[in-house]
DNA sequence: ATTGTTTGTCAACTTATTTGACAAAGGTGT
DNA sequence: ACACCTTTGTCAAATAAGTTGACAAACAAT
Protein backbone atom coordinates (compact mmCIF):
# COMPACT_ATOMS: atom_id res chain seq x y z
CA UNK A 1 0.00 0.00 0.00
CA UNK A 2 2.81 2.40 0.85
CA UNK A 3 5.22 3.44 -2.16
CA UNK A 4 8.75 4.17 -0.38
CA UNK A 5 9.44 1.94 2.40
CA UNK A 6 10.53 4.84 4.80
CA UNK A 7 8.40 7.59 3.14
CA UNK A 8 4.64 6.35 3.27
CA UNK A 9 5.89 5.95 7.51
CA UNK A 10 7.14 9.35 7.61
CA UNK A 11 4.07 10.87 6.07
CA UNK A 12 2.08 8.83 8.64
CA UNK A 13 3.76 10.38 11.48
CA UNK A 14 2.88 13.92 10.83
CA UNK A 15 0.23 12.67 12.80
CA UNK A 16 2.21 12.00 16.17
CA UNK A 17 4.77 9.32 16.93
CA UNK A 18 4.03 6.46 18.76
CA UNK A 19 7.47 6.27 19.68
CA UNK A 20 7.48 9.98 20.84
CA UNK A 21 7.71 10.66 24.53
CA UNK A 22 7.91 13.98 26.09
CA UNK A 23 10.15 14.88 29.02
CA UNK A 24 7.80 16.86 31.46
CA UNK A 25 9.79 20.58 31.61
CA UNK A 26 8.84 20.29 27.27
CA UNK A 27 5.20 19.23 28.32
CA UNK A 28 5.01 21.97 30.49
CA UNK A 29 6.44 24.84 28.23
CA UNK A 30 4.20 23.57 25.27
CA UNK A 31 0.79 23.98 27.06
CA UNK A 32 2.19 26.88 29.31
CA UNK A 33 1.56 24.79 33.56
CA UNK A 34 4.02 24.13 35.78
CA UNK A 35 5.92 20.71 35.89
CA UNK A 36 4.24 20.94 39.65
CA UNK A 37 1.09 20.64 38.26
CA UNK A 38 1.56 17.80 35.75
CA UNK A 39 3.07 15.76 38.91
CA UNK A 40 0.16 16.63 41.24
CA UNK A 41 -2.63 15.65 38.05
CA UNK A 42 -0.79 12.73 37.66
CA UNK A 43 -1.02 12.01 41.02
CA UNK A 44 -4.57 12.53 41.16
CA UNK A 45 -4.99 10.16 38.24
CA UNK A 46 -6.15 12.89 35.48
CA UNK A 47 -3.02 12.21 33.21
CA UNK A 48 -0.90 9.62 33.01
CA UNK A 49 3.24 8.97 32.24
CA UNK A 50 5.48 6.28 31.95
CA UNK A 51 8.45 6.33 34.04
CA UNK A 52 11.96 5.55 32.05
CA UNK A 53 14.65 3.57 33.05
CA UNK A 54 16.15 6.12 34.93
CA UNK A 55 13.18 6.66 36.53
CA UNK A 56 11.71 10.27 34.70
CA UNK A 57 8.74 10.78 34.08
CA UNK A 58 7.81 10.62 29.75
CA UNK A 59 4.74 11.76 28.29
CA UNK A 60 2.68 11.20 25.17
CA UNK A 61 1.84 13.43 22.75
CA UNK A 62 -1.60 12.32 23.73
CA UNK A 63 -1.60 13.15 26.90
CA UNK A 64 0.21 16.56 26.30
CA UNK A 65 -2.75 17.29 24.32
CA UNK A 66 -5.28 15.95 27.32
CA UNK A 67 -3.07 18.18 29.73
CA UNK A 68 -3.69 21.31 27.79
CA UNK A 69 -7.18 20.33 27.72
CA UNK A 70 -7.37 20.54 31.32
CA UNK A 71 -5.14 23.43 31.45
CA UNK A 72 -7.44 25.20 28.79
CA UNK A 73 -10.85 24.85 30.95
CA UNK A 74 -8.92 25.61 34.14
CA UNK A 75 -8.10 29.10 32.79
CA UNK A 76 -11.93 29.61 32.19
CA UNK A 77 -12.53 29.06 35.40
CA UNK A 78 -13.23 25.50 36.49
CA UNK A 79 -11.34 23.33 39.22
CA UNK A 80 -9.29 21.01 37.81
CA UNK A 81 -11.75 17.85 39.21
CA UNK A 82 -14.39 19.17 36.84
CA UNK A 83 -11.55 20.52 33.77
CA UNK A 84 -10.77 17.13 34.09
CA UNK A 85 -13.98 15.32 33.59
CA UNK A 86 -14.65 17.91 30.48
CA UNK A 87 -11.79 16.80 28.65
CA UNK A 88 -12.81 13.04 28.90
CA UNK A 89 -14.97 13.30 25.93
CA UNK A 90 -12.36 15.44 23.74
CA UNK A 91 -9.86 12.41 25.34
CA UNK A 92 -12.01 9.69 23.26
CA UNK A 93 -12.55 12.19 20.22
CA UNK A 94 -9.27 12.62 19.44
CA UNK A 95 -8.02 8.82 20.27
CA UNK A 96 -10.69 8.15 17.52
CA UNK A 97 -9.40 10.89 15.29
CA UNK A 98 -5.84 9.83 15.52
CA UNK A 99 -6.76 6.04 14.47
CA UNK A 100 -8.65 7.10 11.57
CA UNK A 101 -6.14 9.48 10.33
CA UNK A 102 -3.11 6.92 11.15
CA UNK A 103 -5.18 4.36 8.95
CA UNK A 104 -5.79 6.36 6.24
CA UNK A 105 -2.61 8.64 5.34
CA UNK A 106 -0.77 5.53 3.98
CA UNK A 107 -0.10 5.82 0.90
CA UNK A 108 1.37 9.25 -1.02
CA UNK A 109 3.04 9.50 -4.39
CA UNK A 110 4.61 11.99 -6.72
CA UNK A 111 2.40 13.10 -9.47
CA UNK A 112 2.67 15.39 -12.29
CA UNK A 113 3.28 18.75 -11.26
CA UNK A 114 3.38 17.59 -7.11
CA UNK A 115 2.27 15.01 -4.78
CA UNK A 116 -1.00 13.11 -3.92
CA UNK A 117 -1.93 11.08 -1.02
CA UNK A 118 -4.66 8.69 -1.54
CA UNK A 119 -6.86 9.13 1.55
CA UNK A 120 -9.26 6.08 0.09
CA UNK A 121 -13.29 5.19 0.40
CA UNK A 122 -15.78 7.95 1.22
CA UNK A 123 -19.17 7.00 2.63
CA UNK A 124 -21.73 6.83 -0.31
CA UNK A 125 -19.30 7.18 -3.39
CA UNK A 126 -18.55 4.34 -5.60
CA UNK A 127 -15.47 2.37 -4.47
CA UNK A 128 -13.53 3.38 -7.04
CA UNK A 129 -13.30 6.89 -6.33
CA UNK A 130 -11.04 8.05 -3.70
CA UNK A 131 -10.19 10.87 -1.85
CA UNK A 132 -7.43 12.23 -2.27
CA UNK A 133 -4.86 15.50 -0.92
CA UNK A 134 -3.04 16.87 -3.97
CA UNK A 135 -0.41 19.26 -2.98
CA UNK A 136 0.34 20.90 -6.22
CA UNK A 137 4.35 22.70 -6.73
CA UNK A 138 2.52 25.77 -8.11
CA UNK A 139 1.17 26.37 -4.28
CA UNK A 140 -2.09 24.90 -4.72
CA UNK A 141 -3.42 22.29 -1.98
CA UNK A 142 -6.82 20.92 -2.28
CA UNK A 143 -9.08 17.73 -1.63
CA UNK A 144 -10.13 15.51 -4.56
CA UNK A 145 -12.19 12.60 -6.05
CA UNK A 146 -10.76 10.79 -8.63
CA UNK A 147 -10.33 7.20 -9.40
CA UNK A 148 -7.77 5.40 -7.89
CA UNK A 149 -4.71 4.62 -8.96
CA UNK A 150 -5.16 0.61 -9.59
CA UNK B 1 -15.22 29.09 12.36
CA UNK B 2 -13.93 26.93 15.32
CA UNK B 3 -16.90 25.78 18.17
CA UNK B 4 -15.83 25.85 21.54
CA UNK B 5 -13.13 28.24 22.13
CA UNK B 6 -10.51 25.53 23.37
CA UNK B 7 -11.57 22.82 21.83
CA UNK B 8 -11.01 22.86 18.20
CA UNK B 9 -8.06 24.21 19.33
CA UNK B 10 -7.06 20.68 20.57
CA UNK B 11 -8.50 19.33 17.33
CA UNK B 12 -6.07 21.08 15.05
CA UNK B 13 -2.99 20.30 17.42
CA UNK B 14 -4.02 17.16 16.58
CA UNK B 15 -1.77 17.79 13.41
CA UNK B 16 1.31 18.57 15.78
CA UNK B 17 1.73 21.86 17.88
CA UNK B 18 3.99 24.96 17.26
CA UNK B 19 4.52 25.28 21.02
CA UNK B 20 6.38 21.73 21.29
CA UNK B 21 9.71 21.74 21.34
CA UNK B 22 11.44 18.64 22.19
CA UNK B 23 14.35 17.85 24.09
CA UNK B 24 17.80 16.51 22.57
CA UNK B 25 17.42 12.85 24.52
CA UNK B 26 13.73 12.66 23.61
CA UNK B 27 13.89 12.99 19.62
CA UNK B 28 16.91 10.51 20.20
CA UNK B 29 15.08 7.46 21.29
CA UNK B 30 12.32 8.46 18.80
CA UNK B 31 13.86 7.89 15.70
CA UNK B 32 16.68 5.75 17.36
CA UNK B 33 20.15 7.60 16.70
CA UNK B 34 22.40 8.47 18.79
CA UNK B 35 22.68 12.37 20.31
CA UNK B 36 26.13 12.38 19.33
CA UNK B 37 24.48 11.55 15.65
CA UNK B 38 21.65 14.28 15.82
CA UNK B 39 24.59 17.00 17.11
CA UNK B 40 26.69 16.28 14.43
CA UNK B 41 23.92 16.20 12.10
CA UNK B 42 23.34 20.06 13.39
CA UNK B 43 26.85 20.93 13.05
CA UNK B 44 26.92 20.05 9.13
CA UNK B 45 23.87 22.16 9.14
CA UNK B 46 21.48 19.26 7.75
CA UNK B 47 19.29 19.84 10.82
CA UNK B 48 18.32 22.42 12.96
CA UNK B 49 17.58 23.54 16.99
CA UNK B 50 16.56 26.66 18.69
CA UNK B 51 18.73 26.36 22.09
CA UNK B 52 17.04 27.29 24.91
CA UNK B 53 17.33 30.29 27.41
CA UNK B 54 19.86 27.85 29.42
CA UNK B 55 21.56 26.76 26.59
CA UNK B 56 20.19 23.39 25.89
CA UNK B 57 18.87 22.09 21.95
CA UNK B 58 15.33 21.81 21.62
CA UNK B 59 13.51 20.92 18.09
CA UNK B 60 10.64 20.97 16.55
CA UNK B 61 8.42 17.73 15.64
CA UNK B 62 8.94 18.64 12.05
CA UNK B 63 13.23 18.24 12.61
CA UNK B 64 12.10 15.11 14.36
CA UNK B 65 10.85 14.02 11.12
CA UNK B 66 13.47 15.74 8.89
CA UNK B 67 16.11 13.96 11.42
CA UNK B 68 14.34 10.16 11.14
CA UNK B 69 13.89 10.67 7.79
CA UNK B 70 17.71 10.95 7.21
CA UNK B 71 18.24 7.97 9.80
CA UNK B 72 15.81 6.06 7.27
CA UNK B 73 18.00 6.69 4.42
CA UNK B 74 21.24 6.25 6.59
CA UNK B 75 19.60 2.31 7.63
CA UNK B 76 19.23 1.74 3.34
CA UNK B 77 23.16 2.52 2.93
CA UNK B 78 23.33 6.21 1.73
CA UNK B 79 26.21 8.76 3.39
CA UNK B 80 24.47 11.70 5.23
CA UNK B 81 25.20 14.04 2.63
CA UNK B 82 23.08 11.78 0.04
CA UNK B 83 20.95 10.97 2.86
CA UNK B 84 20.38 14.75 3.70
CA UNK B 85 19.79 15.18 0.12
CA UNK B 86 16.60 12.99 -0.63
CA UNK B 87 15.24 13.81 2.78
CA UNK B 88 14.88 17.94 1.09
CA UNK B 89 12.14 16.90 -0.60
CA UNK B 90 9.78 14.96 1.70
CA UNK B 91 10.65 18.14 3.96
CA UNK B 92 8.81 20.63 1.14
CA UNK B 93 5.94 17.71 1.54
CA UNK B 94 5.71 17.89 4.95
CA UNK B 95 5.75 21.14 5.41
CA UNK B 96 3.05 21.78 2.69
CA UNK B 97 0.29 18.78 3.94
CA UNK B 98 0.99 20.43 7.56
CA UNK B 99 -0.19 23.58 6.79
CA UNK B 100 -2.76 22.13 4.67
CA UNK B 101 -4.11 20.24 7.20
CA UNK B 102 -3.64 23.11 10.23
CA UNK B 103 -6.18 24.95 7.73
CA UNK B 104 -8.49 22.24 7.23
CA UNK B 105 -8.71 21.02 10.92
CA UNK B 106 -11.09 23.57 12.03
CA UNK B 107 -14.62 23.49 12.72
CA UNK B 108 -15.30 19.92 14.91
CA UNK B 109 -18.85 19.77 16.56
CA UNK B 110 -21.02 17.06 18.08
CA UNK B 111 -23.73 15.25 16.15
CA UNK B 112 -26.38 12.77 16.89
CA UNK B 113 -24.44 9.74 17.65
CA UNK B 114 -21.19 10.87 17.03
CA UNK B 115 -18.71 13.73 16.43
CA UNK B 116 -17.76 15.21 13.09
CA UNK B 117 -15.41 17.37 11.13
CA UNK B 118 -15.95 19.92 8.86
CA UNK B 119 -12.95 19.85 6.39
CA UNK B 120 -14.34 22.06 3.59
CA UNK B 121 -14.39 22.30 -0.02
CA UNK B 122 -13.34 19.57 -2.62
CA UNK B 123 -12.38 20.73 -5.81
CA UNK B 124 -14.52 20.51 -8.64
CA UNK B 125 -17.53 19.64 -5.78
CA UNK B 126 -20.48 21.83 -5.32
CA UNK B 127 -18.94 24.45 -2.84
CA UNK B 128 -22.48 24.02 -0.43
CA UNK B 129 -20.71 20.27 -0.22
CA UNK B 130 -18.27 19.81 2.22
CA UNK B 131 -16.26 17.35 3.21
CA UNK B 132 -16.79 15.95 6.65
CA UNK B 133 -15.20 13.41 8.94
CA UNK B 134 -17.56 11.19 11.05
CA UNK B 135 -16.59 9.32 13.80
CA UNK B 136 -19.39 7.41 15.66
CA UNK B 137 -20.53 6.07 18.23
CA UNK B 138 -21.02 2.81 17.57
CA UNK B 139 -17.09 2.55 16.41
CA UNK B 140 -17.30 3.55 12.33
CA UNK B 141 -14.90 6.43 11.38
CA UNK B 142 -15.37 7.52 7.35
CA UNK B 143 -14.77 10.57 5.27
CA UNK B 144 -18.73 11.68 3.93
CA UNK B 145 -19.58 14.18 1.52
CA UNK B 146 -22.68 16.61 2.57
CA UNK B 147 -24.23 20.16 2.41
CA UNK B 148 -22.84 22.22 4.78
CA UNK B 149 -24.10 22.79 8.21
CA UNK B 150 -25.44 26.71 7.51
C1' DA C 1 48.85 7.35 1.56
C1' DT C 2 46.51 11.09 3.25
C1' DT C 3 42.59 13.55 4.15
C1' DG C 4 37.62 14.05 5.27
C1' DT C 5 33.33 11.82 7.11
C1' DT C 6 30.92 9.90 10.75
C1' DT C 7 30.19 8.14 15.24
C1' DG C 8 31.64 6.55 19.94
C1' DT C 9 33.31 7.69 24.32
C1' DC C 10 35.29 10.22 28.15
C1' DA C 11 35.75 14.36 31.19
C1' DA C 12 34.20 18.51 33.53
C1' DC C 13 30.53 21.49 34.04
C1' DT C 14 25.66 23.21 33.91
C1' DT C 15 20.74 22.35 33.71
C1' DA C 16 16.61 19.24 34.48
C1' DT C 17 14.06 16.02 37.04
C1' DT C 18 12.87 13.41 41.28
C1' DT C 19 10.91 13.00 45.93
C1' DG C 20 9.49 14.93 50.18
C1' DA C 21 8.36 18.68 52.95
C1' DC C 22 6.47 23.18 54.32
C1' DA C 23 3.55 26.97 53.12
C1' DA C 24 -0.23 29.63 51.35
C1' DA C 25 -4.53 30.87 48.92
C1' DG C 26 -9.10 29.41 48.12
C1' DG C 27 -13.14 26.51 48.57
C1' DT C 28 -16.26 23.07 51.44
C1' DG C 29 -18.65 21.61 55.14
C1' DT C 30 -20.06 21.64 60.14
C1' DA D 1 -15.54 30.71 62.95
C1' DC D 2 -13.12 26.39 62.52
C1' DA D 3 -11.33 22.53 60.54
C1' DC D 4 -10.56 20.23 56.34
C1' DC D 5 -9.41 19.51 51.28
C1' DT D 6 -7.70 21.26 46.90
C1' DT D 7 -4.22 23.24 44.33
C1' DT D 8 0.07 25.32 43.45
C1' DG D 9 4.60 27.46 44.76
C1' DT D 10 9.02 26.89 46.53
C1' DC D 11 13.08 24.85 48.71
C1' DA D 12 16.58 21.12 49.48
C1' DA D 13 19.33 17.11 48.35
C1' DA D 14 20.10 13.59 45.10
C1' DT D 15 20.22 11.60 40.37
C1' DA D 16 19.81 12.07 35.35
C1' DA D 17 20.34 14.65 31.16
C1' DG D 18 22.51 18.11 28.47
C1' DT D 19 26.77 21.09 27.01
C1' DT D 20 31.44 21.59 24.81
C1' DG D 21 35.87 19.88 23.61
C1' DA D 22 39.01 16.32 22.81
C1' DC D 23 40.77 11.80 21.35
C1' DA D 24 39.97 7.69 18.77
C1' DA D 25 38.39 4.49 15.31
C1' DA D 26 36.11 2.80 11.18
C1' DC D 27 35.41 3.93 6.68
C1' DA D 28 35.09 6.55 2.27
C1' DA D 29 37.21 9.72 -1.03
C1' DT D 30 41.01 11.66 -3.52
Amino acid sequence: MNSSSNHANTLKKIIDSDSLLLSIGDVANAIDVSTRQLRYWEKKGYIKSKISKSGQRKYTYFTLLQAGDIAGYINEGYTLASAAEKTANNARIMKRLRQFLQTRFDNGYEIEGGYEIDLGEIKDVDAEQHLHIDLMEDGESFFQIKKKDK
